[in-house]
DNA sequence: ACCTGATATCCGATC
DNA sequence: GATATCAGGT
């Protein structure tokens, strides 16, 4: 066994894997070999006689964990059982469902998801009048994630908003108020958020010293993926697992950290060798990913970013065309132009070998359009999840009533398919739910037949059938009336969903157990597309990380998408979204292709508007790109390569302004819209500013007056 | 009293 | 495409 992993890994990867003993950090560049030391110190683990149930495995997604352990199983010749693995939120539910009590928990926990979530801060603010007819007042969406953030990032809600929202400080109050009553509402009726699993068992195991202890005792082997993106108590909980033996490997890349938005902090990654002071630090920085051109490409990228990361990826492939850069005329002329490029780089790939990526989920749809109509079968990843269309929710929602009947977001959702029954009277039949006499109740359901319908099968199935899978299909059965009325026009597709939700039901025997994993895992369409061995990947870059293909679009890399609009208001999001297009770039190995539009289509306007391209785009030295510009007729050609002496000075100017001197700002007056914020300097002389209750404007330097330091 | 359907505005990434 | 509000129907 030791010499098979001698032969594959090289002497750094060696250390990695054969260093088992005490803290470890690995700090591991993009493409150099991270998730193949984790699986060879997994079967190396293993093959030295440790317990397979001693060890944790925290990862970013369940599927990258599943990876990992059928990998290390391969290897060892034998299945690889035991290991827990997972994601952090997935570890706490766990340890949650089963300690829950003693944190006061009356009945079976539930997950909120996003949209859950939202659902109850709506029910809130209605109930309580909170921001009632101001159309200014921040949406359900809004005030959740600030919400989340506040938790996350640990900080008060003034400093968040000053930092983030200025405009939204009037509404500070409310919001406050919001999260008070959003947190009462969850602990009342048994639900729990993505952030509360984290920050209960973190309770948990404060509270608790037996259970602590007993975890960490269990875990004698601790191994976290992707410690870059973690936050300040995710990064507290690893070292209360820890325990007393600290047998503890974190990997990660600082210059990989892309979600810092959920407060993810590199602080984890760079206060480590301070948690764990006898630690040993391994650099993992050849890269067998990509070619020697991406590389330098990437690499520049990186070298613009304000922190410095040390950072000598170094590859030994050194052949391979240079990367593209294309200029479609538009963002819809640009979807025919990837389809074409598509088309040509299939005469040597195949096209489970491509992938296109994009900030954010939207910007795939008219891409989309054209692939349908080039018959091109493709995947996407990232955006709408399977388990959030409402039929799929629908359907959840009973099931969740099974396992916590005072899950009231539940009967809402539930008891709302029903004719004459909105939110209202559904609250009130949940208070008569739990009251002596029901009377309110057995009233309504006398004249209600529908309802005394769901109410006995919903009985019935909490007293006799505990087969997720069963229980699934008697609600499948009495939804599908409801579905046909509800979706007249598109039930069929639908209903096959709901079939292949009954499919992954099939090997589950906890309740409990599938629900989490519905809300935790976005599980893979399955059986869909019997071609999808053969499809071509759509992906967030989001969704892209830690995968890799042959070949990489990145699309929409013009100013507002990608930096994202967002990103744009303060320089710490700005380096977030640099990190985050270094991540795109280096999941190419040989051919990348960026695409920047010239302009974009605007829908209210119902015409093109000219954009300026991405500033990661403009700090590119010539010599490291080809460019394609499409010309009128469609088609493409190769840019002239200008003598370098006349070219590039000034967006390379362009790119200092955006990545140093932007930081300086102070805060500026104008007459209309008053004190604001300087977010970032427009060459030739316009500054974009954030003044509080009016947004975000860019105005001539003309009509700012400064302020002095 | 409460539900349902039509219309203007906005749109980030994830567990 | 979703979310929020306004107006009308039972």
């Amino acid at each position: 066994m030791f010499e098979q992993i001698q032969e594959n890994l090289n002497p750094n990867q060696l250390d990695a894997v054969t260093s088992c003993q005490g803290p470890v950090l690995v700090i591991a560049g993009a493409g150099s070999g991270k998730t193949r030391t984790i699986v060879y110190r997994l079967a190396y683990l293993i093959d030295k006689g440790v317990d397979p149930s001693s060890i944790l495995l925290l990862t970013f997604t369940r599927k990258a964990s599943q990876e990992m352990l059928l990998r290390a199983g391969r290897l060892l010749g034998q299945g690889l059982h035991g290991v827990s693995g997972g994601t952090f939120h997935a570890f706490a539910y766990n340890i949650l469902r089963k300690y829950g009590s003693a944190l006061g928990f009356q009945s079976q926990i539930t997950i909120l998801d996003r949209s859950d979530a939202e659902e109850v801060i709506k029910q809130i603010k209605e109930a309580n009048e909170i921001g009632k007819k101001d159309r200014s007042f921040p949406k359900k969406n809004t005030v959740l994630s600030f919400i989340s953030k506040m938790r996350n990032k640990e900080l008060n809600l003034e400093s968040l908003l000053e930092k983030e929202a200025a405009h939204l400080l009037p509404y500070a109050e409310d919001l406050l108020t919001l999260d008070d009553l959003y947190q009462k509402f969850k602990f009342e009726h048994n639900l729990l958020d993505y952030d509360d699993l984290l920050f209960y068992l973190e309770k948990l195991l404060l509270e608790r010293e037996d259970i602590k202890q007993h975890l960490s005792r269990k875990q004698s082997h601790i191994m976290v993926d992707e410690y870059q993106d973690t936050n300040l108590v995710q990064g507290r909980i690893v070292r209360h697992l820890a325990g007393e033996d600290n047998n503890i490997m974190v990997v990660g890349d600082d210059a990989q950290s892309i979600y810092s938005f959920r407060g993810a902090t590199v602080n984890n990654i760079l206060n480590f060798n301070k948690d764990f002071p006898d630690c040993k630090i391994i650099k993992l920085e050849q890269n067998y990913r990509s070619n020697q051109p991406i590389l330098d490409l990437s690499n520049q990228i990186l070298s613009g970013a304000k922190a410095k990361y040390n950072k000598k990826l170094f590859t030994t492939i050194k052949q391979g065309t240079k990367p593209e850069i294309l200029r479609p005329l538009s963002d819809q002329t640009q979807s025919n132009l990837i389809v074409d490029k598509i088309m040509e780089l299939s005469r040597n790939y195949q096209l489970s070998d491509i992938a296109v990526l994009f900030r954010s989920g939207f910007q795939s749809y008219s891409l989309e359009v054209a692939l349908n109509r080039a018959g091109i079968q493709f995947t996407k990843y990232g955006g709408q999840r399977f388990t959030e269309a409402a039929h799929i929710k629908d359907v959840l929602a009973h099931l969740r009533l099974i396992q916590n009947p005072t899950d009231l977001p539940a009967w809402q959702r539930a008891i709302s398919l029903l004719p004459g029954i909105g939110p209202k009277l559904c609250q009130r039949l949940y208070n008569s739910m739990f009251q002596e006499d029901k009377q309110y109740l057995n009233k309504t359901c006398k004249n209600k037949p529908e309802l005394n319908r769901i109410l006995e099968l919903l009985d019935y199935l909490r007293q006799n059938v505990s087969s997720p899978f069963y229980i699934l299909n008697w609600i499948i059965e009495y939804y599908t009336p409801i579905l046909k009325e509800k979706y007249p026009d598109d039930y069929p597709k639908r209903q096959t969903e709901l079939e292949q939700l009954s499919q992954i039901a099939g090997p589950y025997s906890d309740l409990d157990v599938f629900l989490s994993d519905m809300s935790l895992e976005n599980p893979e369409q399955i059986g869909n597309d019997p071609d999808k061995e053969n499809s071509l990947t759509l992906s967030t870059v989001h969704s892209a990380k830690g995968l890799e293909w042959p070949a990489v679009f990145i699309i929409d890399l013009v100013e507002e998408r990608f930096p994202s609009r967002h990103a744009m208001l303060d320089a710490d999001n700005m380096e977030e979204e640099r990190r985050l297009f270094y991540v795109a770039c280096t999941r190419a190995q040989e051919y990348l292709g960026l695409s920047a539009p010239e302009s974009l289509y605007k829908k209210y306007q119902n015409r093109c508007e000219p954009v300026i391209s991405s500033p990661f785009i403009q700090e590119i030295s010539p010599g490291y790109y080809q460019e394609l510009k499409e010309n009128y007729s469609g088609r493409v050609e190769k840019k002239q390569a200008a003598p370098l002496n006349e070219t590039h000075t000034q967006p390379e100017a362009k790119g200092e302004d955006y990545s140093r001197e932007k930081m300086e700002y102070g805060f500026c007056r104008h007459k209309i819209f008053g004190r604001g914020k300087i977010v970032s300097f427009i060459p030739p002389n316009k500054f974009q500013v954030n003044f509080p209750g009016f947004g975000l404007k860019v105005i001539l330097g003309d009509y700012l007056q400064m302020e002095a330091e």
